[in-house]
DNA sequence: ATATAATATGAATGGTTATTCATATGAACA
DNA sequence: TGTTCATATGAATAACCATTCATATTATAT
């Protein structure tokens, strides 16, 4: 005979649970970094500014691409840029990024 | 004219940039994070093991959706399982699960 | 052993998204 | 001011993924 009841389990966990709001912002934070591509942009930045042509170089993919994800990751403002004469250099815009990053190297390094 | 050497900023950034196999393991594990109901689920576990039939009252949601979604967190090693009668009752299988709801969390409240 | 309740699975569908190609924009320097 | 180079953008394509519906599997408890 099983002594589980759904209902005291379910509005137990409905206690303190996050807003639909919270949850939301917070996947689409995860989404920018569920991403091959977007990983490895913010892991080269991690390091030193660079424009787009270098980021294309370094990953060996078309300018477009790494031009179509910078946005994404400009909206995200995980990322910022500024111009230096012909170029826009592009740099990590916030500092939890890195924080984000070695959480899931932590991660992967224990396993 | 400009200064930037696009080949010094590339070989530079080459160094110490992560394995091709931690970025994508790392880009799997944020994955998971990256959708609205695994967070919900995640955090749902967070507090109590539940069943599939609790998480799906719960979230609101299909009893198949969430057994999709529980497959892929107990593939992704963030889920464990264990009998307790009719019931199979889900609970967090990874110490880091935690550590990187709160890193998203964090970030969030301080927008 | 069988019936039942809980969970898992498979195929199908719709929605999302990363990339490419082609082209537009826009600032810089001559 | 015009030309050139760096970057951005739009449309199209293809791959991916979450959900649903229908059904299969599995363990339990009688």
């Amino acid at each position: 005979m099983s002594v589980h009841s759904h209902e005291a389990v379910v509005s137990r966990a409905k206690k303190d649970f996050p807003s639909e709001e919270e949850l939301y912002d917070m996947t689409n934070l995860f989404k920018m970094f569920a991403d091959f591509t977007r990983v490895r942009i913010l892991f080269a930045l991690l390091r030193s500014e660079m424009c787009v042509i270098d980021i294309a170089m370094l990953l060996g993919m078309e300018q477009s691409a790494i031009s179509h994800q910078l946005r994404l990751l400009k909206q995200g403002k995980l990322v910022k840029a500024r111009r230096e004469g012909k170029h826009i250099l592009y740099s990590l815009d916030d500092s939890h990024v890195e924080q984000i990053l070695d959480c899931g190297i932590e991660h992967i390094e224990e396993r």
